[in-house]
DNA sequence: AAGACTCACAACCGCTCGATG
DNA sequence: ACATCGAGCGGTTGTGAGTCT
């Protein structure tokens, strides 16, 4: 923490007026809040002049998300909380703002500070625990508890430091339905590392990935969608019968997929997925390029070939 | 009791991105 | 096409508080 600082007048704004920094005094808040509160939320910058601030918008927008806001959540993580943010993180990475944006009442800044201090921590001791001797049916690993049939992260916190080929997938699955929420089930490809992603998710909330592996997905009370750890894909290699189960489900049980579905019938499923692949990208719900980038930002997935 | 060390977290910094002129 | 500005994001720093020796 920072001590207010009364000689703070190295920030200079445009007019050359001086701005304070560091620790916000119990003046500078109340002031903030009730201008917030009776005015809301505007620039920033006008926020900071005419709420009576020396402080520049920037200042003043990170501490009332950081810190004033009402509707913040304070006071330690939950377990279940702690649970989701390394669930998240392990499909999301450092993407602070859109984790915080699946717990309601928790701000990135937060998370951050939590992961950085608390988690890192953890997975650390973790991973040269599991090093060692690491038991896949020990629920207790490295000061974790595993309370929630969902989120049994100790056995697939192994996954987050070096991604093994099935988290990647699941990231790439993530991913893909991220960026696609008319498509709760759909059947789906895509370039990844060593040729395409193939793969369904029927009305049964299961997905199914070419090479065999399979799954469920699992909807929040938000709608947020979380694959369970790894211990529940299964790897059967019947894949074919899951992708016809799946064509089967969503023809006769989503309306919107009815409508596809004549794309996607047929001997050769790949086919059919590109013809989707392509209504998706003309209908503009599918931005590849935006998908891409994002993907991309893995480090383990090269798309290179 | 006091100094050293560690932890937690508020706040800053630098960067990117989109909107606007 | 370019410059400017505001908003937002992730990384990093600094420091008060707690703990250890």
């Amino acid at each position: 923490m920072r001590k207010p600082d009364p000689s703070s007048g190295n920030n200079i704004d445009n007019n050359n007026k001086k701005f304070r920094k560091g620790l916000w005094s119990p003046e500078e808040d109340d002031k903030l809040m009730s201008y917030m509160l009776k005015s809301g939320q505007g620039c920033w910058s006008d926020v900071a002049r005419n709420a009576g601030l020396q402080r520049c918008g920037k200042s003043c927008r990170l501490r009332w998300i950081n810190y004033l806001r009402p509707d913040l959540k304070r006071g330690a993580f939950s377990p279940q909380e702690e649970e989701l943010i390394i669930h998240l993180h392990s499909l999301l990475g450092n993407r602070w703002s859109q984790i915080a944006a699946r717990l309601p009442g928790r701000t990135d800044n937060e998370i951050k500070n939590f992961w950085n201090s608390t988690i890192k921590k953890r997975l650390k001791n973790l991973s040269s625990t599991t090093e060692s001797s690491y038991d896949p049916n020990n629920k207790e690993i490295a000061g974790f508890t595993s309370t929630t049939q969902h989120y049994q992260h100790a056995e697939f916190m192994p996954m987050l430091n070096s991604p093994s080929p099935s988290s990647m997938q699941e990231t790439v699955l993530n991913t893909i339905i991220d960026r696609l929420p008319m498509l709760e089930h759909g059947i789906m490809n895509m370039p990844v590392a060593g040729g395409f992603f193939n793969g369904a998710i029927d009305n049964n909330k299961e997905f199914y990935l070419e090479n065999g592996v399979f799954g469920s997905v699992n909807f929040g009370p938000e709608g947020d969608m979380f694959v369970p750890p790894l211990e529940s894909v299964g790897t059967t290699c019947d894949y074919n019968l899951k992708v016809e189960n799946a064509c089967n489900n969503i023809d006769t049980n989503n309306s919107y997929h009815n409508s596809c579905n004549n794309k996607i019938r047929g001997e050769n499923i790949r086919d059919g997925v590109e013809n989707l692949f392509q209504e998706e990208l003309a209908m503009g719900e599918w931005d590849l390029e935006e998908l891409m980038k994002d993907v991309s930002s893995y480090p383990f997935l090269d798309f290179s070939s």
